[in-house]
DNA sequence: GCCGATTTGTCCGTATGTATC
DNA sequence: CGATACATACGGACAAATCGG
């Protein structure tokens, strides 16, 4: 939704950079240049090369320039990395996602689950088990909790098309960021059962847990995400800090 | 080794955080209230607050205000994120790490190493595996290759420190930035030996595969890290952008 | 509902520092 | 050394969202 003029000159370098206007190692114009030909200031262009940078694409160098570091991914599988929902994320690696419910209940938290979540003891809250399909493979077994008050009318059939469509869109709410943990967990009985997998084959399943918050500070989701461990696939990029 | 105005403002307001003079939830003082505190500019000031919005420390809310949103990790378990060297993260996470080479050798990228790497075919490479003991248990196994014109002199005897230490310290090498792909893959029988996983208990591991760039744009290492998956434990932050 | 005060978001122009060539 | 390029910092202006009276 952002018009914002940094972010008019974003989408333009990024697409430029995707389709290769510049190249792999090349430099872009200067700050300089680059004032000129979207007739803004040097901060406005700033800004924008910074998202660049937090994306991967681009690299600055105090002295010399900004080189082009990206370097189109191999879209063989199905790859996750931002924060986004799993119609969006399929919609991107241009596949067909489906969803199937496989449990919907209202509960309040109790020690363990407050343990798990981080929601406080006696929260009301959604509890979805929830089953993607990609291409018709099952891939991943979702667990969700959503705070009740944040999410109201939230109904099966919501759940079986996209959550975040629902929150954003209906509900107007602005999802900003989320805190997740990666780690390798024992299959257990369930995902084998729905995502067909053969314990003998791999016996592990990837699993990212997150929080996610809110524009109102409010934590309203914790997720387990389960995923079938030869279709798993992350990305990230890292900028790296100083040490000390 | 940045000593600029935001970075000391950064540094400040996030140690506040940490000891907790900011509680979870609670709103920071206003940009304005920190111009003066600070004796600044406000660009400054939001500098210093965009970092810690990187780091999932606190979150802005247009006309209300900026809230803490950090709650201290469980540390029981060993945690990675940014780009660490295993030494920083041993170090942080407050335990003993040690390293052994196993393997150090001088090659020559073919189609085979090129396909895996990124490298071109043809380039002269350091190649190390390393295993990497937390508290005297074996817990990574990392895959190096080395651009050998960006890393020259490098020996076991560095490799059994800190490679990234002598890059920083002796080379005078900027790290900046590191693409990074995250898989579950079968274990091996070098994962196998050298861990001592029973592979009947997991028969996977957590697979890390990195491309990094020093400062000149270059792309002078790929690394594959296999993590024993009972002790490994990814920690990210993600900071939603808005679809489209 | 309106209005004004507060707070963050965007954008501008300028000046100075630092690194590269 | 000077020219170029990015990094930091300042101050000001207006927009957009929020909140209280």
């Amino acid at each position: 939704m952002p018009k914002s003029k940094y972010h008019t000159i974003y989408k333009d370098l990024k697409s430029k950079i995707e389709i290769g206007d510049y190249a792999y190692q090349e430099l872009l114009p200067s700050e300089h240049t680059l004032v000129q030909t979207y007739d803004c200031s040097r901060n406005t262009v700033r800004r924008a090369i910074q998202e660049l940078v937090k994306d991967g694409y681009v690299q600055t160098m105090q002295g010399k320039g900004v080189r082009c570091i990206f370097l189109p991914a191999e879209q063989a599988s199905y790859t996750i990395g931002g924060i986004e929902s799993f119609r969006e994320s399929s919609i991107r690696n241009h596949r067909n996602g489906t969803t199937k419910v496989l449990c919907f209940v209202e509960i309040t938290a109790d020690e363990k689950i407050t343990k798990r979540t981080g929601f406080p003891v006696g929260t009301e809250l959604y509890y979805l088990q929830r089953l993607h399909y990609l291409d018709g493979i099952p891939l991943i077994i979702n667990h969700n909790y959503f705070l009740k008050s944040a999410v109201p009318g939230l109904t099966p059939e919501i759940a079986k098309q996209s959550i975040y469509e629902y929150l954003e869109d209906t509900l107007h709410m602005t999802i900003v960021n989320s805190k997740r943990i990666m780690t390798v967990e024992k299959i257990t009985q369930i995902d084998e059962k729905y995502l067909h997998i053969n314990a003998d084959d791999y016996n592990c399943m990837a699993v990212i847990s997150s929080q996610t918050f809110n524009s109102d500070g409010v934590m309203f989701e914790f997720t387990q995400s389960r995923h079938r461990p030869d279709y798993f696939r992350f990305q990230d990029n890292a900028v790296r800090k100083a040490p000390k």
